[in-house]
DNA sequence: AGAATAGTGTCTATCAGACACTATGCA
DNA sequence: TGCATAGTGTCTGATAGACACTATTCT
Protein backbone atom coordinates (compact mmCIF):
# COMPACT_ATOMS: atom_id res chain seq x y z
CA UNK A 1 0.00 0.00 0.00
CA UNK A 2 1.14 3.72 -0.97
CA UNK A 3 1.86 5.47 1.85
CA UNK A 4 0.88 8.98 1.91
CA UNK A 5 4.10 11.68 1.77
CA UNK A 6 5.69 12.84 5.17
CA UNK A 7 6.12 16.69 5.48
CA UNK A 8 9.14 16.31 7.47
CA UNK A 9 11.13 19.04 5.92
CA UNK A 10 8.53 21.25 6.49
CA UNK A 11 7.54 19.98 10.58
CA UNK A 12 10.91 20.12 11.33
CA UNK A 13 12.23 23.45 10.60
CA UNK A 14 10.77 26.34 12.38
CA UNK A 15 9.04 28.87 9.93
CA UNK A 16 10.48 32.69 9.92
CA UNK A 17 8.32 34.66 10.80
CA UNK A 18 10.51 37.74 9.73
CA UNK A 19 10.33 36.88 6.33
CA UNK A 20 6.90 36.66 4.95
CA UNK A 21 7.23 34.11 1.58
CA UNK A 22 9.20 31.98 4.29
CA UNK A 23 6.30 31.86 6.51
CA UNK A 24 3.57 31.65 3.75
CA UNK A 25 5.67 28.54 1.95
CA UNK A 26 6.26 26.98 5.46
CA UNK A 27 2.17 26.66 5.82
CA UNK A 28 2.20 25.67 2.17
CA UNK A 29 4.11 23.11 2.94
CA UNK A 30 2.03 22.40 5.94
CA UNK A 31 -1.42 22.70 3.90
CA UNK A 32 -1.12 19.34 2.01
CA UNK A 33 -4.25 17.46 3.07
CA UNK A 34 -5.89 15.16 0.27
CA UNK A 35 -8.88 16.37 -1.64
CA UNK A 36 -11.23 14.77 -2.78
CA UNK A 37 -14.72 14.96 -4.77
CA UNK A 38 -18.04 13.62 -3.62
CA UNK A 39 -21.34 13.37 -5.30
CA UNK A 40 -24.79 13.52 -4.46
CA UNK A 41 -26.38 11.92 -7.53
CA UNK A 42 -30.29 12.12 -7.41
CA UNK A 43 -32.70 11.01 -9.90
CA UNK A 44 -36.74 10.13 -9.85
CA UNK A 45 -38.30 6.89 -10.02
CA UNK A 46 -41.53 5.51 -9.13
CA UNK A 47 -42.62 8.77 -8.24
CA UNK A 48 -40.02 8.97 -4.94
CA UNK A 49 -36.58 11.00 -4.47
CA UNK A 50 -33.58 8.47 -5.27
CA UNK A 51 -29.85 8.52 -4.63
CA UNK A 52 -26.69 6.61 -6.13
CA UNK A 53 -25.05 5.20 -2.70
CA UNK A 54 -22.21 2.44 -2.85
CA UNK A 55 -21.62 -0.30 -0.53
CA UNK A 56 -18.28 0.14 0.84
CA UNK A 57 -15.73 -2.90 0.39
CA UNK A 58 -13.09 -1.85 2.96
CA UNK A 59 -12.62 0.21 5.96
CA UNK A 60 -12.52 2.46 7.20
CA UNK A 61 -16.85 2.20 7.19
CA UNK A 62 -16.71 -1.34 5.99
CA UNK A 63 -20.14 -2.43 4.83
CA UNK A 64 -21.57 1.15 5.28
CA UNK A 65 -23.12 2.73 2.43
CA UNK A 66 -21.12 5.70 0.91
CA UNK A 67 -21.61 8.17 -1.67
CA UNK A 68 -19.97 7.55 -4.99
CA UNK A 69 -16.47 10.10 -4.74
CA UNK A 70 -13.18 10.01 -5.05
CA UNK A 71 -9.71 11.94 -4.69
CA UNK A 72 -8.95 14.86 -7.20
CA UNK A 73 -5.91 13.84 -9.75
CA UNK A 74 -3.33 16.76 -8.71
CA UNK A 75 0.19 17.17 -10.62
CA UNK A 76 3.53 17.73 -8.97
CA UNK A 77 4.55 21.03 -10.91
CA UNK A 78 5.27 24.56 -10.91
CA UNK A 79 4.66 26.99 -13.61
CA UNK A 80 5.30 25.76 -16.22
CA UNK A 81 3.90 21.89 -16.12
CA UNK A 82 0.23 20.29 -15.78
CA UNK A 83 -0.77 20.69 -12.22
CA UNK A 84 -3.41 18.00 -12.81
CA UNK A 85 -7.57 18.01 -13.11
CA UNK A 86 -9.96 20.90 -12.44
CA UNK A 87 -12.43 19.83 -9.97
CA UNK A 88 -15.41 20.40 -11.96
CA UNK A 89 -13.19 17.38 -14.13
CA UNK A 90 -12.41 15.52 -11.22
CA UNK A 91 -16.13 15.57 -10.51
CA UNK A 92 -17.57 14.89 -13.83
CA UNK A 93 -14.90 11.93 -14.32
CA UNK A 94 -16.32 10.58 -11.39
CA UNK A 95 -20.14 10.72 -12.32
CA UNK A 96 -19.31 9.26 -15.84
CA UNK A 97 -17.52 6.42 -13.93
CA UNK A 98 -20.02 5.56 -11.48
CA UNK A 99 -23.06 5.77 -13.48
CA UNK A 100 -21.54 5.00 -16.76
CA UNK A 101 -23.62 7.84 -18.92
CA UNK A 102 -22.39 10.16 -21.24
CA UNK A 103 -20.64 13.29 -20.12
CA UNK A 104 -23.16 16.49 -20.08
CA UNK A 105 -26.06 14.72 -20.45
CA UNK A 106 -26.27 14.89 -16.12
CA UNK A 107 -26.52 18.23 -14.70
CA UNK A 108 -23.51 18.66 -12.06
CA UNK A 109 -23.05 21.71 -9.38
CA UNK A 110 -20.42 22.03 -7.00
CA UNK A 111 -22.38 22.12 -3.50
CA UNK A 112 -20.30 22.60 -0.28
CA UNK A 113 -16.57 21.81 0.87
CA UNK A 114 -16.40 19.98 3.92
CA UNK A 115 -13.37 19.66 5.57
CA UNK A 116 -13.60 18.78 9.53
CA UNK A 117 -10.33 18.04 10.68
CA UNK A 118 -10.63 14.04 11.72
CA UNK A 119 -13.93 13.54 9.15
CA UNK A 120 -12.07 10.97 7.46
CA UNK A 121 -10.00 8.76 10.25
CA UNK A 122 -7.23 7.96 8.47
CA UNK A 123 -5.64 11.28 7.06
CA UNK A 124 -6.58 14.69 6.64
CA UNK A 125 -9.17 14.74 3.61
CA UNK A 126 -10.82 17.78 2.58
CA UNK A 127 -14.28 16.99 0.45
CA UNK A 128 -15.73 19.21 -2.30
CA UNK A 129 -19.18 17.91 -2.46
CA UNK A 130 -21.22 18.04 -5.51
CA UNK A 131 -24.11 17.51 -6.96
CA UNK A 132 -25.90 15.62 -9.67
CA UNK A 133 -29.69 15.15 -11.24
CA UNK A 134 -30.03 12.32 -13.45
CA UNK A 135 -32.93 12.27 -16.04
CA UNK A 136 -35.43 9.64 -15.03
CA UNK A 137 -35.20 7.97 -18.53
CA UNK A 138 -31.97 8.07 -18.17
CA UNK A 139 -31.59 6.51 -14.21
CA UNK A 140 -32.72 2.66 -15.33
CA UNK A 141 -29.12 2.72 -17.18
CA UNK A 142 -27.14 3.25 -14.29
CA UNK A 143 -26.67 0.59 -11.98
CA UNK A 144 -28.29 -1.88 -14.23
CA UNK A 145 -26.28 -5.00 -13.65
CA UNK A 146 -25.03 -4.92 -10.01
CA UNK A 147 -21.54 -6.37 -12.07
CA UNK A 148 -21.08 -3.42 -14.03
CA UNK A 149 -21.00 -0.93 -11.06
CA UNK A 150 -21.60 -1.51 -7.08
CA UNK A 151 -23.78 1.73 -6.84
CA UNK A 152 -27.80 1.62 -6.19
CA UNK A 153 -30.56 3.77 -6.54
CA UNK A 154 -31.99 4.61 -2.79
CA UNK A 155 -35.13 6.09 -1.75
CA UNK A 156 -34.26 9.36 0.21
CA UNK A 157 -36.80 8.63 2.67
CA UNK A 158 -35.26 5.77 3.52
CA UNK A 159 -31.69 6.78 3.42
CA UNK A 160 -32.18 9.87 5.78
CA UNK A 161 -32.49 7.47 9.10
CA UNK A 162 -29.57 5.60 7.91
CA UNK A 163 -25.79 6.15 8.95
CA UNK A 164 -24.09 6.89 5.94
CA UNK A 165 -19.98 6.49 5.61
CA UNK A 166 -17.93 9.62 6.74
CA UNK A 167 -19.47 12.96 6.93
CA UNK A 168 -21.69 11.82 3.63
CA UNK A 169 -25.24 12.18 5.82
CA UNK A 170 -24.29 15.67 6.09
CA UNK A 171 -23.68 16.08 2.47
CA UNK A 172 -27.05 14.55 1.66
CA UNK A 173 -29.26 17.14 3.58
CA UNK A 174 -27.02 20.05 2.42
CA UNK A 175 -28.03 18.71 -0.90
CA UNK A 176 -31.63 18.46 -0.19
CA UNK A 177 -31.87 21.87 1.43
CA UNK A 178 -30.12 22.42 -2.09
CA UNK A 179 -32.54 21.77 -4.72
CA UNK A 180 -36.00 22.31 -2.61
CA UNK A 181 -34.35 25.85 -2.15
CA UNK A 182 -33.16 26.00 -5.51
CA UNK A 183 -36.01 24.43 -7.44
CA UNK A 184 -38.02 27.48 -6.61
CA UNK A 185 -35.74 30.12 -8.40
CA UNK A 186 -34.16 27.73 -11.21
CA UNK A 187 -35.02 25.74 -13.77
CA UNK A 188 -33.31 22.29 -12.21
CA UNK A 189 -36.44 20.65 -12.21
CA UNK A 190 -35.92 20.50 -15.93
CA UNK A 191 -33.60 18.19 -15.18
CA UNK A 192 -34.95 15.65 -13.38
CA UNK A 193 -37.91 14.97 -16.29
CA UNK A 194 -37.35 13.92 -19.89
CA UNK A 195 -36.45 16.53 -22.68
CA UNK A 196 -39.88 16.81 -23.39
CA UNK A 197 -42.26 16.30 -20.38
CA UNK A 198 -46.17 17.11 -19.61
CA UNK A 199 -47.45 19.46 -16.92
CA UNK A 200 -48.52 17.13 -14.85
CA UNK A 201 -45.12 14.85 -15.08
CA UNK A 202 -42.97 18.46 -13.86
CA UNK A 203 -45.61 18.84 -11.09
CA UNK A 204 -45.02 15.42 -9.76
CA UNK A 205 -40.90 16.23 -9.83
CA UNK A 206 -41.85 19.66 -7.56
CA UNK A 207 -43.83 17.44 -5.37
CA UNK A 208 -41.40 14.51 -5.01
CA UNK A 209 -39.04 17.31 -4.13
CA UNK A 210 -40.55 19.98 -2.09
CA UNK A 211 -43.08 16.88 -0.47
CA UNK A 212 -46.03 18.47 -0.43
CA UNK A 213 -48.67 18.24 -3.31
CA UNK A 214 -49.62 21.53 -5.32
CA UNK A 215 -53.38 21.99 -6.89
CA UNK A 216 -53.05 21.45 -10.63
CA UNK A 217 -54.83 24.15 -11.71
CA UNK A 218 -52.47 26.48 -9.75
CA UNK A 219 -49.78 24.56 -10.75
CA UNK A 220 -50.61 24.61 -14.61
CA UNK A 221 -51.25 28.47 -14.43
CA UNK A 222 -47.56 29.04 -13.63
CA UNK A 223 -46.14 26.93 -16.05
CA UNK A 224 -48.37 28.62 -18.46
CA UNK A 225 -46.69 32.35 -17.97
CA UNK A 226 -43.72 30.22 -19.02
CA UNK A 227 -45.32 29.17 -22.32
CA UNK A 228 -45.91 33.18 -23.05
CA UNK A 229 -42.66 33.94 -21.45
CA UNK A 230 -40.57 31.96 -24.11
CA UNK A 231 -38.98 29.67 -21.09
CA UNK A 232 -40.52 26.49 -22.01
CA UNK A 233 -42.33 25.86 -25.58
CA UNK A 234 -45.14 23.26 -26.66
CA UNK A 235 -43.13 19.83 -27.86
CA UNK A 236 -45.14 17.88 -30.86
CA UNK A 237 -46.91 14.41 -29.72
CA UNK A 238 -48.88 13.81 -26.45
CA UNK A 239 -47.75 11.96 -23.33
CA UNK A 240 -49.85 8.94 -22.93
CA UNK A 241 -51.24 8.52 -19.44
CA UNK A 242 -54.13 6.16 -18.00
CA UNK A 243 -56.79 8.39 -19.26
CA UNK A 244 -56.47 12.03 -21.29
CA UNK A 245 -53.40 12.04 -22.84
CA UNK A 246 -51.29 15.19 -22.09
CA UNK A 247 -49.63 18.00 -23.92
CA UNK A 248 -46.05 17.70 -23.94
CA UNK A 249 -43.23 20.98 -23.08
CA UNK A 250 -39.75 21.21 -24.15
CA UNK A 251 -37.46 23.93 -21.68
CA UNK A 252 -35.90 26.38 -23.58
CA UNK A 253 -32.43 26.87 -22.28
CA UNK A 254 -31.69 30.30 -24.04
CA UNK A 255 -35.13 32.59 -24.53
CA UNK B 1 12.74 28.32 1.89
CA UNK B 2 10.62 25.14 2.13
CA UNK B 3 10.03 23.33 -0.45
CA UNK B 4 6.79 21.40 -0.45
CA UNK B 5 7.11 17.79 -0.16
CA UNK B 6 7.33 15.60 -3.83
CA UNK B 7 5.42 12.33 -3.91
CA UNK B 8 7.57 10.62 -5.87
CA UNK B 9 6.98 6.98 -4.19
CA UNK B 10 3.04 7.29 -5.70
CA UNK B 11 4.21 8.38 -8.63
CA UNK B 12 6.82 5.73 -9.87
CA UNK B 13 4.87 3.12 -8.40
CA UNK B 14 1.93 2.20 -10.60
CA UNK B 15 -1.50 1.79 -9.14
CA UNK B 16 -2.59 -1.78 -8.73
CA UNK B 17 -5.91 -1.64 -10.30
CA UNK B 18 -6.87 -5.14 -9.03
CA UNK B 19 -7.04 -4.42 -5.54
CA UNK B 20 -9.59 -1.29 -5.22
CA UNK B 21 -8.14 -0.14 -1.95
CA UNK B 22 -4.38 0.45 -3.71
CA UNK B 23 -6.18 1.96 -6.28
CA UNK B 24 -7.71 4.20 -4.10
CA UNK B 25 -4.50 4.56 -1.98
CA UNK B 26 -2.43 5.70 -4.90
CA UNK B 27 -4.87 8.51 -5.85
CA UNK B 28 -4.89 10.28 -2.32
CA UNK B 29 -1.12 9.90 -2.56
CA UNK B 30 -1.21 11.79 -5.99
CA UNK B 31 -3.78 14.21 -4.67
CA UNK B 32 -1.94 16.13 -2.05
CA UNK B 33 -2.78 20.05 -3.47
CA UNK B 34 -2.08 23.03 -1.03
CA UNK B 35 -5.36 23.65 0.42
CA UNK B 36 -6.25 27.89 1.15
CA UNK B 37 -8.88 29.66 2.73
CA UNK B 38 -8.99 33.51 0.83
CA UNK B 39 -12.14 35.49 1.87
CA UNK B 40 -13.96 38.50 0.64
CA UNK B 41 -14.72 41.24 3.79
CA UNK B 42 -17.76 43.34 2.58
CA UNK B 43 -18.75 46.40 4.94
CA UNK B 44 -20.60 49.60 4.15
CA UNK B 45 -18.92 52.92 4.51
CA UNK B 46 -20.40 56.25 2.99
CA UNK B 47 -22.72 54.61 1.48
CA UNK B 48 -20.95 52.17 -0.61
CA UNK B 49 -20.50 48.52 -0.79
CA UNK B 50 -16.42 48.26 0.19
CA UNK B 51 -14.12 45.10 -0.14
CA UNK B 52 -11.00 44.56 2.28
CA UNK B 53 -7.87 44.12 -0.19
CA UNK B 54 -4.67 43.79 0.22
CA UNK B 55 -1.14 44.78 -1.98
CA UNK B 56 0.76 41.36 -2.46
CA UNK B 57 4.62 42.09 -1.59
CA UNK B 58 5.58 39.04 -2.89
CA UNK B 59 5.08 37.08 -6.63
CA UNK B 60 3.50 35.95 -8.10
CA UNK B 61 1.39 38.54 -8.50
CA UNK B 62 3.39 41.28 -6.93
CA UNK B 63 1.96 44.44 -6.30
CA UNK B 64 -1.22 43.39 -7.14
CA UNK B 65 -4.40 43.76 -5.37
CA UNK B 66 -5.60 40.16 -3.20
CA UNK B 67 -8.20 39.17 -0.86
CA UNK B 68 -6.93 38.12 2.03
CA UNK B 69 -6.28 34.54 2.67
CA UNK B 70 -4.10 31.91 3.65
CA UNK B 71 -2.99 28.40 3.70
CA UNK B 72 -5.16 25.88 6.35
CA UNK B 73 -2.97 24.09 8.78
CA UNK B 74 -3.58 20.30 8.15
CA UNK B 75 -1.85 17.70 10.81
CA UNK B 76 0.38 14.44 9.60
CA UNK B 77 -2.07 11.85 12.01
CA UNK B 78 -4.01 8.52 11.59
CA UNK B 79 -6.77 7.76 13.80
CA UNK B 80 -5.82 9.26 16.49
CA UNK B 81 -3.71 12.53 16.56
CA UNK B 82 -4.53 15.58 14.99
CA UNK B 83 -5.53 16.57 11.64
CA UNK B 84 -5.41 20.17 11.86
CA UNK B 85 -8.06 23.11 11.74
CA UNK B 86 -11.02 22.75 9.97
CA UNK B 87 -11.96 24.98 7.36
CA UNK B 88 -14.20 27.40 9.48
CA UNK B 89 -11.43 27.45 11.85
CA UNK B 90 -8.85 28.56 9.58
CA UNK B 91 -11.61 31.22 7.54
CA UNK B 92 -12.35 32.72 11.23
CA UNK B 93 -8.29 32.92 11.90
CA UNK B 94 -7.07 34.43 9.14
CA UNK B 95 -10.58 37.05 9.62
CA UNK B 96 -9.27 38.19 12.80
CA UNK B 97 -5.63 38.04 11.94
CA UNK B 98 -6.55 40.39 8.84
CA UNK B 99 -9.58 42.37 10.67
CA UNK B 100 -8.37 42.56 14.30
CA UNK B 101 -12.03 42.35 15.32
CA UNK B 102 -13.44 39.70 18.00
CA UNK B 103 -14.23 36.77 16.71
CA UNK B 104 -17.90 36.23 16.53
CA UNK B 105 -18.39 40.30 15.46
CA UNK B 106 -18.41 38.83 11.79
CA UNK B 107 -20.87 37.22 9.88
CA UNK B 108 -18.50 34.71 7.84
CA UNK B 109 -20.02 31.85 5.92
CA UNK B 110 -18.30 29.38 2.75
CA UNK B 111 -18.30 31.06 -0.40
CA UNK B 112 -17.19 28.47 -3.65
CA UNK B 113 -14.29 26.28 -4.02
CA UNK B 114 -12.24 27.57 -6.79
CA UNK B 115 -9.58 24.72 -7.65
CA UNK B 116 -8.71 25.36 -11.03
CA UNK B 117 -5.32 23.81 -12.35
CA UNK B 118 -2.77 26.62 -12.76
CA UNK B 119 -4.72 29.31 -10.68
CA UNK B 120 -1.98 29.74 -9.05
CA UNK B 121 1.49 29.46 -11.15
CA UNK B 122 3.58 28.01 -8.21
CA UNK B 123 1.73 24.82 -7.45
CA UNK B 124 -1.59 22.98 -7.23
CA UNK B 125 -3.74 25.53 -5.01
CA UNK B 126 -7.27 24.51 -4.15
CA UNK B 127 -8.55 27.93 -2.17
CA UNK B 128 -11.85 27.74 -0.39
CA UNK B 129 -13.10 31.07 -0.63
CA UNK B 130 -15.71 32.27 2.14
CA UNK B 131 -17.41 35.68 2.04
CA UNK B 132 -17.50 38.46 5.48
CA UNK B 133 -19.90 40.92 6.56
CA UNK B 134 -18.59 43.71 8.53
CA UNK B 135 -20.96 45.90 10.20
CA UNK B 136 -19.99 49.52 9.78
CA UNK B 137 -19.61 50.67 13.21
CA UNK B 138 -16.68 47.98 13.44
CA UNK B 139 -15.05 48.88 9.64
CA UNK B 140 -13.13 51.76 10.59
CA UNK B 141 -10.93 49.82 13.01
CA UNK B 142 -10.10 47.31 10.50
CA UNK B 143 -6.85 49.10 8.57
CA UNK B 144 -7.27 52.16 11.16
CA UNK B 145 -3.33 52.11 10.90
CA UNK B 146 -1.81 51.18 8.06
CA UNK B 147 0.88 49.59 10.05
CA UNK B 148 -1.01 46.98 11.50
CA UNK B 149 -2.28 45.61 8.56
CA UNK B 150 -1.60 46.35 5.07
CA UNK B 151 -5.21 45.63 4.14
CA UNK B 152 -7.29 48.54 3.13
CA UNK B 153 -11.17 49.31 2.47
CA UNK B 154 -11.29 49.84 -1.07
CA UNK B 155 -14.72 50.48 -3.12
CA UNK B 156 -16.69 47.40 -4.70
CA UNK B 157 -17.48 49.44 -8.17
CA UNK B 158 -13.97 51.27 -8.31
CA UNK B 159 -12.55 47.11 -7.75
CA UNK B 160 -14.86 44.83 -10.29
CA UNK B 161 -12.70 46.60 -13.11
CA UNK B 162 -9.44 45.93 -11.72
CA UNK B 163 -7.40 43.08 -12.36
CA UNK B 164 -7.15 41.31 -9.04
CA UNK B 165 -4.72 38.98 -8.21
CA UNK B 166 -5.19 34.92 -9.20
CA UNK B 167 -8.64 34.19 -9.43
CA UNK B 168 -9.52 36.47 -6.97
CA UNK B 169 -11.55 38.68 -9.38
CA UNK B 170 -13.82 35.74 -10.09
CA UNK B 171 -14.11 35.06 -6.23
CA UNK B 172 -15.26 38.53 -5.64
CA UNK B 173 -17.55 38.06 -8.78
CA UNK B 174 -19.52 35.07 -7.31
CA UNK B 175 -19.50 37.10 -3.77
CA UNK B 176 -21.49 39.29 -5.34
CA UNK B 177 -23.75 37.53 -6.58
CA UNK B 178 -24.29 35.49 -3.31
CA UNK B 179 -25.34 38.12 -1.29
CA UNK B 180 -27.65 40.17 -4.22
CA UNK B 181 -29.26 37.28 -4.39
CA UNK B 182 -29.27 36.07 -0.87
CA UNK B 183 -30.63 39.60 0.94
CA UNK B 184 -34.00 38.72 -0.73
CA UNK B 185 -34.77 35.42 1.44
CA UNK B 186 -32.50 35.56 4.18
CA UNK B 187 -31.13 38.13 7.02
CA UNK B 188 -28.09 39.15 5.50
CA UNK B 189 -28.66 43.03 5.41
CA UNK B 190 -28.55 43.10 9.48
CA UNK B 191 -25.09 41.96 9.42
CA UNK B 192 -24.19 45.51 7.50
CA UNK B 193 -25.95 47.69 9.91
CA UNK B 194 -25.23 48.73 13.72
CA UNK B 195 -27.10 46.25 16.20
CA UNK B 196 -29.92 48.33 16.05
CA UNK B 197 -30.59 50.26 13.51
CA UNK B 198 -33.31 52.52 11.19
CA UNK B 199 -35.70 51.72 8.32
CA UNK B 200 -33.85 54.12 6.20
CA UNK B 201 -30.48 53.01 7.06
CA UNK B 202 -31.46 49.39 7.00
CA UNK B 203 -33.24 50.45 3.26
CA UNK B 204 -29.03 52.29 2.26
CA UNK B 205 -28.25 48.73 2.79
CA UNK B 206 -30.58 47.50 0.56
CA UNK B 207 -30.02 50.15 -2.39
CA UNK B 208 -26.00 49.72 -1.93
CA UNK B 209 -26.18 46.39 -2.57
CA UNK B 210 -28.54 45.88 -5.23
CA UNK B 211 -27.74 49.05 -7.06
CA UNK B 212 -31.35 50.65 -7.30
CA UNK B 213 -33.35 52.35 -4.63
CA UNK B 214 -36.01 51.79 -3.22
CA UNK B 215 -39.49 53.49 -2.60
CA UNK B 216 -39.26 54.69 1.43
CA UNK B 217 -42.76 53.82 1.95
CA UNK B 218 -43.37 50.23 0.33
CA UNK B 219 -39.84 49.62 1.96
CA UNK B 220 -40.83 50.67 5.19
CA UNK B 221 -44.14 48.89 5.04
CA UNK B 222 -42.16 45.68 4.34
CA UNK B 223 -40.25 45.76 7.79
CA UNK B 224 -43.47 46.78 9.67
CA UNK B 225 -44.89 43.33 8.65
CA UNK B 226 -41.39 41.75 9.93
CA UNK B 227 -42.24 43.97 13.45
CA UNK B 228 -45.29 42.22 13.78
CA UNK B 229 -43.95 38.82 12.95
CA UNK B 230 -41.63 39.32 15.54
CA UNK B 231 -38.55 38.92 13.45
CA UNK B 232 -37.03 42.69 14.40
CA UNK B 233 -38.51 44.79 17.38
CA UNK B 234 -38.49 48.15 18.59
CA UNK B 235 -35.16 49.60 20.69
CA UNK B 236 -34.76 52.15 23.04
CA UNK B 237 -33.21 55.50 21.81
CA UNK B 238 -33.74 57.27 18.37
CA UNK B 239 -31.41 57.71 15.69
CA UNK B 240 -30.34 61.52 14.61
CA UNK B 241 -30.20 62.53 11.65
CA UNK B 242 -30.23 65.76 9.62
CA UNK B 243 -33.95 66.34 10.25
CA UNK B 244 -36.75 64.15 11.91
CA UNK B 245 -35.18 61.30 14.18
CA UNK B 246 -35.53 57.76 13.20
CA UNK B 247 -37.09 54.88 15.34
CA UNK B 248 -34.52 52.22 16.53
CA UNK B 249 -34.68 48.42 15.93
CA UNK B 250 -32.78 45.09 17.00
CA UNK B 251 -32.82 42.21 14.77
CA UNK B 252 -34.57 39.22 16.97
CA UNK B 253 -32.26 35.84 15.84
CA UNK B 254 -34.81 33.52 17.23
CA UNK B 255 -38.08 34.66 17.07
C1' DA C 1 -40.48 79.67 8.38
C1' DG C 2 -38.52 76.45 5.43
C1' DA C 3 -35.80 72.45 4.33
C1' DA C 4 -35.35 67.71 4.86
C1' DT C 5 -36.41 63.42 6.02
C1' DA C 6 -39.47 60.21 8.92
C1' DG C 7 -43.63 58.04 8.51
C1' DT C 8 -48.83 57.08 6.75
C1' DG C 9 -52.49 56.15 3.50
C1' DT C 10 -54.40 54.73 -0.92
C1' DC C 11 -54.94 52.90 -5.45
C1' DT C 12 -53.79 49.22 -8.70
C1' DA C 13 -51.72 45.22 -10.93
C1' DT C 14 -50.04 40.76 -10.04
C1' DC C 15 -50.01 36.45 -8.16
C1' DA C 16 -50.88 32.32 -5.04
C1' DG C 17 -54.24 29.39 -2.92
C1' DA C 18 -58.81 27.31 -2.84
C1' DC C 19 -62.08 25.22 -5.47
C1' DA C 20 -65.82 24.49 -8.91
C1' DC C 21 -66.21 23.12 -13.37
C1' DT C 22 -65.46 21.28 -18.33
C1' DA C 23 -62.99 18.21 -21.80
C1' DT C 24 -61.20 14.02 -23.49
C1' DG C 25 -59.39 9.48 -23.97
C1' DC C 26 -59.36 4.71 -22.10
C1' DA C 27 -61.45 0.46 -20.04
C1' DT D 1 -71.07 4.70 -20.04
C1' DG D 2 -68.26 5.84 -16.44
C1' DC D 3 -63.77 6.76 -14.54
C1' DA D 4 -59.59 9.16 -14.34
C1' DT D 5 -56.94 12.74 -15.35
C1' DA D 6 -56.04 16.86 -18.45
C1' DG D 7 -57.20 21.42 -18.61
C1' DT D 8 -60.21 26.03 -17.68
C1' DG D 9 -62.44 29.60 -15.02
C1' DT D 10 -63.38 32.30 -10.92
C1' DC D 11 -63.13 34.22 -6.39
C1' DT D 12 -60.27 36.01 -2.60
C1' DG D 13 -56.46 37.56 0.16
C1' DA D 14 -51.64 38.98 0.26
C1' DT D 15 -48.28 41.80 -1.57
C1' DA D 16 -45.25 45.01 -4.51
C1' DG D 17 -44.99 49.30 -6.95
C1' DA D 18 -46.37 54.04 -7.70
C1' DC D 19 -47.36 58.07 -5.50
C1' DA D 20 -49.83 61.59 -2.71
C1' DC D 21 -49.86 63.15 1.70
C1' DT D 22 -48.83 64.22 6.85
C1' DA D 23 -45.52 64.66 10.88
C1' DT D 24 -41.53 66.11 13.21
C1' DT D 25 -37.13 67.96 13.95
C1' DC D 26 -33.12 70.86 12.67
C1' DT D 27 -31.27 75.22 11.00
Amino acid sequence: MVRPPQTTAAASEAPNHSDPDDYIESFRALSRPSVAVDIVIFTILDADLKVLLIKRKNPPFQESWALPGGFVVVGESGADGEQGEDLEEAAARQLSEETRLPRGSVFLEQLYTFGRAGRDPRTRVISVAHYALVRPNLAPFVAAGEDTTDAVWRSVSEVVSLPLAFDHGDMLSVALDRIRGKIDYSPIAFELVPETFSIPELRAVYEVIKGTTYDPGNFRRKFNRMVTDGIIERAPGKRITASKPAQVFRFVRNP
